[in-house]
DNA sequence: TCTGGGGTCCTAGGACCC
DNA sequence: TCTGGGGTCCTAGGACCC
C-alpha cells in the first residue's frame, strides 16, 4: 500500500480568496478568536516574515505598515469549504481518511498510477472548490507528510512529488528535523542539542537511542521515516472521538459570578449541541476557568470535574451540573480571561444501558424537545433558541472585529454577483 | 496591558489490591 | 534494623497535532 497525504494550501487564507478574488496576490493572514493570535498567513506574508501562532500585540504595527490584510476567523465558512473538498477527495480516490480541516490521507495500492490520480485529484479540487492542494506520496504517513512539505515549496513539482524512484535518504537530508511530523518543539530543541539536525540523522539513530529520550512514540516516527508503516489507515472521519471541548477567552476580563455562569453555561449548550449531533452522551464532565496570566488567583484550583450518572447529553441537566460546579470554584475578587467545559467518556445513544434504578437515559419527551431546539437552530441559524442561563447581554464575548460573510452558510450572507 | 481553540496519546507516581 | 513482587486504576502533566 501507498500513502498519499493531500493537503490544502494556505486554507484559511484560500476559502478567504475564493470569495473575495481582491485579496489574490495580496499578503494576508487569519486571525484566532479574539483577534490574538495569527493562525493562516498566505504565501505573501510567510515572505515577509510573519510567523504561524504570532501574537497580535506584537505583530499589528508590522501587519499594519506593510498593508497586511487581517481577517477575523471565519470557521463557519472553512467547515463548509473542507466538506466541498473532502467530498470532491472521496470521488476521486480509492480510499481516504481525513485527518483535519484540511487535510486528508489517501490510500493506493502498489500498482494503482498514484502519481496520475493525484495529479487529476489537485486539478479538480481547483475547479470545482477554487482551493488549491498539494499531494506528497510515499510508503509511510510520516514520509508522505514530508513529501508533501516539499512538493509544496518547490514549484518544479507542480504540487505533487511520488518518493517512488527517489533515494528517500536524499529527500530526508533536506528536510529538518522539527519540520517532522510527530516532532515539537521540545523534541527539536532536544535533537538539535545532540548534534541531530536533519530527518535522515534523526532516523539513522540506534533505537534504544530514540526510545530513551522520545519514548515509543519516538520510536514511530523514526521507522516511519525508514519506511515501516506503524500508524494504520483509518478509512472515513476516522476514530469516534472521545471528548468534546467548548472554550473560550473572553473579551473583556470577567470578575463577577455571574457573567462567569452565563459564558460556562453557553459553552454547555454548545457542548451538549455537539453531543447530540453525534448521537453521543457524556458521563464526565470538567468545567475549567483560567486566571490572567499574572495576578490574583494564580495557584487556586480552576477546575473540577463531575460525573454523570446516567451518562447524558440533555442541555438542562449539563447546565444544571454546571452552574452548581461554577458556583464552587468561583473565587471572588479575582480576574478571569476563559472558561470553557469539557465533556468525556462518551458513550454512543444506542448503548445506552438499561438501569435497575432511576431513570435510564433521557425520557422520550425530553428528547423531542432537545430534538426541536437542534432543528431550528440548525435552520435558523445557531443561536436562534437559547437556554435562559446563556444570559442576553454578554458583554464577556470574545473579540472578532473583521470577519467575512458566511458566504456558503447562511442565507442571509450569500455572494452576490453584480 | 495585550498571546486561540479543539483534539489525542503517553508517562510517572500514588493508592490500593493480593 | 531489616522492608517483595506483581498487578490495576486514577490523575496530573507533558508532548504532539492542526
Amino acid at each position: 500500500m501507498r500513502i498519499a497525504l493531500a493537503d490544502c494550501n494556505n486554507f484559511f487564507v484560500s476559502c478567504e480568496r475564493v470569495f473575495d478574488p481582491k485579496l489574490e496576490g495580496k499578503p494576508v493572514v487569519v486571525l484566532s478568536s479574539n483577534d490574538g493570535v495569527i493562525v493562516a498567513r498566505s504565501n505573501e506574508a510567510k515572505a515577509l516574515g510573519v510567523p504561524m501562532g504570532g501574537a497580535m500585540f506584537e505583530w499589528k504595527d508590522f501587519l499594519r505598515t506593510n498593508g497586511v490584510i487581517m481577517l477575523s476567523g471565519n470557521h463557519a465558512l472553512y467547515a463548509d469549504m473542507s466538506r466541498r473538498v473532502m467530498a470532491t477527495l472521496s470521488a476521486l480516490a480509492p480510499e481516504i481518511e481525513i485527518y483535519s480541516v484540511d487535510e486528508a490521507f489517501l490510500a493506493f495500492e502498489d500498482d494503482d498510477p498514484a502519481e496520475t490520480i493525484c495529479r487529476e485529484m489537485r486539478t479538480v479540487v481547483k475547479r470545482r472548490t477554487g482551493i488549491p492542494i498539494s499531494i506528497g506520496i510515499a510508503p509511510t504517513k510520516t514520509l508522505a507528510k514530508a513529501v508533501n512539505h516539499l512538493a509544496k515549496r518547490h514549484q518544479e513539482f507542480g504540487g505533487v512529488l511520488d518518493l517512488e524512484g527517489r533515494n528517500p535518504d536524499d529527500i530526508l537530508d533536506t528536510v529538518e528535523v522539527g519540520e517532522v511530523w510527530g516532532i515539537g518543539r521540545q523534541y527539536e530543541k532536544l535533537l538539535i542539542g545532540s548534534g541531530v539536525r536533519t530527518a535522515r540523522a534523526f532516523k539513522d539513530r540506534p533505537d534504544d537511542w530514540i526510545r530513551r529520550r522520545m519514548g515509543l512514540h519516538g520510536l514511530q516516527v523514526a521507522w516511519e521515516l525508514r519506511g515501516v508503516p506503524c500508524s494504520g489507515f483509518h478509512r472515513g472521519e476516522g476514530e469516534p472521538r472521545k471528548s468534546v471541548i467548548s472554550s473560550r477567552s473572553f473579551g473583556r476580563p470577567v470578575t463577577t459570578l455571574s457573567a462567569l455562569k452565563e459564558a460556562v453555561a453557553t459553552h454547555a449548550a454548545a457542548a451538549a449541541e455537539t453531543l447530540r449531533e453525534d448521537g453521543l452522551r457524556a458521563a464526565l464532565l470538567t468545567v475549567f476557568l483560567g486566571f490572567k496570566r499574572q495576578g490574583y488567583g494564580q495557584g487556586y484550583p480552576s477546575g473540577l470535574s463531575v460525573r454523570l450518572d446516567p451518562p447524558t447529553n440533555d442541555t438542562s441537566e449539563i447546565l444544571r451540573a454546571v452552574q452548581a460546579i461554577v458556583e464552587r470554584i468561583f473565587l471572588p475578587g479575582a480576574s478571569y480571561r476563559k472558561a470553557g467545559i469539557r465533556m468525556a467518556e462518551l458513550t454512543t445513544q444506542d448503548a445506552d444501558q438499561l438501569r435497575l434504578f432511576g431513570p435510564s437515559g433521557t425520557d422520550p419527551k425530553r428528547r423531542a424537545f432537545l430534538a426541536v431546539v437542534d432543528k431550528v437552530n440548525a435552520e435558523w441559524g445557531s443561536g436562534t433558541l437559547k437556554f435562559a442561563a446563556e444570559g442576553v447581554d454578554r458583554a464577556w464575548r470574545s473579540r472578532s472585529a473583521s470577519r467575512t460573510p458566511r458566504y456558503t452558510t447562511d442565507w442571509d450572507q450569500l455572494p452576490s454577483v453584480k
